[in-house]
DNA sequence: AGAATTGACGCAAACGATTGCAAGACAATC
DNA sequence: GATTGTCTTGCAATCGTTTGCGTCAATTCT
């Protein structure tokens, strides 16, 4: 039987050179000049006994594994699967493997999981997680391990961050509204320890402020998760005590959540009260009635952030970008329409 | 500055004994014995070192890197990320941690990719990827890396398999529609080349034979894909060349793709034709018409092929079953109803 | 033609952990 | 008191690659 795997040695003894000779055969770029038909020699060699490159040996030996870590909170929400396949799309060609973590937005799990990834040697780690405070991270990075953020920036700490425009997103919902006619639009916001929900509640406010819109506390509804039941909690709690004619909503679930609320109420949406979400996750379309929101670019923020990290791993003293930030765009659909006549 | 990684070599000097004396102290299994005022004083300067474990050199001494390898054709379809967090659930506790590629169903790519994994050493495979003649993973099992397939079977090859109960799955529907008075029920088939495809259309024409219905050949259409557009695509060749009351779709996307085909058409689902899914995809529940469906156990298949692998990762000559079927449930919702009186 | 330079390859030491074996200390036995 | 045995720890090889340095031959220069 044959042997389970084959090492340098075993083409070194099969070709009649030493190891070290046909290491720089196969690997041209560490710049040592072998004759070009030993090259091919012992190419030929290699792939006739079918060698793969023990990555844990020469990571051992060079500090490099080509693995990166990606670490997010939870890969069944559905923004988090087109992220890891822009990641994917351009990591993978270049060699790299990467090894995913799920941290639940759970501080505990967090220190835990870049431990995980530590010790397994990971060349740098794209940290998609969103608790506001990260402990270990920041301390990752100081190490000197290439860290890059998506969807959140840490504040004055260097860490590059690749980010939707958030900002402009809620303005763009903000203003569809208020041509509609809608005045007194409320807001149900994001858990507060994740930093994507303090965000847009804080653009939320201050575009309202701009526009001279009326925000009395009741007005924003802070929920404690991301979820639809969450969503429905906070929109029977928004019209107990406001009478909004829309409700903009921090993410689609917290949407979908108040839709239904207001349905079970027989409230019809949107000819009595307009809701939008943000994210655009996938089939809200299919919906009735279909879910106006703010496409996010997903795809393309795995790529540029994992773009962003080949670029600290394989040139460290480069200075990276600290943001970089993606469009966004409105998509319009049925759960808004003008408030009622009234 | 402090040195950037602590090894077993700082903490041996700090403690004043051998590397090898702190290598068993902190891993008792190794059945070393270490007086425990000594293994108190090491694991005390691991501690206040912080030390980690390079796995790297654990793993090339060892051949053990407590790391396993997911292949799954792609992990933005919806089916797939309560899979790998039901892996994750049972692997992580025990010190796994998970690399994930993406397939594509495409050959080429698999056999890449498993080398990927084998390039870095990972102790297991779980192989959800649904292709069904797969070269490369049945040469890796028989060179000796636990591999378990998940919803399929390898034929005849002792590789294990967790798979849903499609057999079941499909009869359950099919026995639905037949109570519901339905005669003349069409199939819309997944992919040939893939074995979920192949096995439900297989399920459902024994099914429907031994129900004794009628099934013309041009009751069942073969899709290229399992997406929307195919559904649409097979719906309409399917009521070009028949008149079938009910049909059965081979999973959810394609039923979706279907139902818009009918409202395209002006055709009421489920009053003139009643459509059916498979998988339970998230958020069906809230379309109108809800989709009737199949939901299968993704978390718990997850979980059983990852208890399946560690079985088999850590103790090489036990007998894994073979086969590990989990059990399916019907959802009925709105888009099936009794076929037209006509 | 002899010296200096270059090119192509071998040697051996790492990287950090594990582990069979040897060795020393100490207690128990005859 | 010498011998045997048990416990605890140290020694050194090993896993598969990479890489600085040395060496030898071939080439170039004076």
């Amino acid at each position: 039987m044959k042997k389970q795997t084959q090492t340098l040695r075993d083409i070194a003894r099969e070709t009649g050179v030493h190891v070290s000779t046909v290491s720089r055969a196969l690997n041209p770029s560490n710049g040592a000049l072998i004759t070009d038909d030993l090259v091919d020699k012992i190419k030929a060699a290699a792939e006739r006994l079918g060698y793969r490159p023990n990555r844990l040996a020469a990571g051992l030996r060079t500090n490099r594994t080509m693995t990166v870590g990606l670490m997010i909170p939870d890969i069944t929400n559905t923004i988090f699967p087109p992220i890891l396949r822009g990641v994917e799309s351009v990591l993978e060609p270049l060699g790299y493997a990467v090894i995913m973590v799920n941290t639940d937005s759970l501080a505990s799990r967090e220190t835990l999981l870049v431990d995980v990834l530590r010790e397994r040697g990971v060349d740098g780690i794209i940290h998609a997680a969103v608790l506001r405070d990260d402990p270990k991270i920041i301390e990752v990075a100081r190490a000197g391990t290439p860290v890059v953020t998506v969807n959140r920036k840490i504040e004055a700490e260097g860490i590059p961050a690749v980010v939707n425009d958030d900002g402009l997103g809620v303005r763009l919902v903000l203003s569809h509204l208020h041509e509609q006619g809608h005045r007194r639009i409320a807001h149900i916001a994001g858990p507060e320890n994740l930093s994507t929900g303090r965000f847009r509640r804080k653009s939320f406010e201050d575009a309202v402020a701009r526009m001279g819109l009326p925000l009395p506390p009741e007005g924003v509804i802070q929920s404690a998760r991301f979820d639809e039941a969450e969503g429905w909690r906070c929109a029977e709690q928004l019209l107990d005590d406001w009478n909004p004619t829309a409700i903009l909503c921090a993410n689609d679930r917290l949407a979908l959540g108040a839709i239904q609320f207001l349905k079970d109420r027989g409230i019809d949406c949107p000819r009595q009260i307009s809701v939008t979400g943000y994210n655009d996750m996938p089939y809200l379309d299919r919906l009735r009635p279909g879910l106006t929101t703010v496409r996010i670019e997903l795809f393309g923020v795995g790529q540029e952030s994992a773009r962003l990290l080949v670029r600290m791993m394989t040139d460290p003293e480069a200075t990276a970008p600290s943001e970089m930030v993606l469009p966004v765009t409105l998509i319009k659909r049925g759960s808004v329409g003008p408030p009622p006549a009234d």
